[in-house]
DNA sequence: GTTGAGCGTT
């Protein structure tokens, strides 16, 4: 029973609408402002109801890797087709520094816990636009999903 | 506009 979220989404926001709609009736009689803020109690639950929603399509676990010697001029979606080849790749992030907000030539990519180990050992010591890619498992912020007793 | 070992944001 999988129900697209655009279609979710706008159940809730309905439903929300009709909630915010009575409370518009309580604080005042004018049906225009009742219906301003079910749009908006609407418009901003239903996103956060389908995102509870989608957690459940997302139960697969997620492994970050950490990406190494990158060169400056590639950008994620570079990175992403790259790794897109040996795995579904949940999302890159390329680090920039905060101060000049230049790139540092690292980054991290997360992809499926099961296709990340075969993309360390294919993209490892690759080269990706003229430079070696240094492709290991990230060191800090682990994904929850093998507890630590 | 530059550089080249490294492990990061809410």
């Amino acid at each position: 029973m999988k129900a697209p979220l655009v279609l979710t989404s706008t159940l809730i926001a309905t439903g929300c609408a009709l909630v915010g709609y009575f409370i518009g009736s309580a604080v005042d009689n004018v049906d225009a402002i009742s219906l301003t803020i079910g749009l908006f109690v609407g418009a901003v639950v239903s996103p956060f109801i389908a995102k509870l929603l989608s957690s459940e399509q997302q139960t697969q676990e997620i492994k970050t890797l950490y990406v190494g010697n990158l060169p400056y001029r590639a950008n994620e979606a570079a990175v992403r087709s790259l790794f897109a080849s040996h795995g579904e790749v949940h999302s890159v992030r390329l680090m920039k520094d905060k101060q000049t907000g230049k790139r540092r030539g690292f980054g991290f990519v997360e992809m499926a816990a099961s296709d990340a180990d075969g993309a360390i050992e294919s993209l490892n010591d690759t080269e990706f636009q003229q430079r070696t890619l240094k492709v290991r498992e990230a060191k800090e912020r682990p994904e929850p999903g093998q507890n630590n007793d």
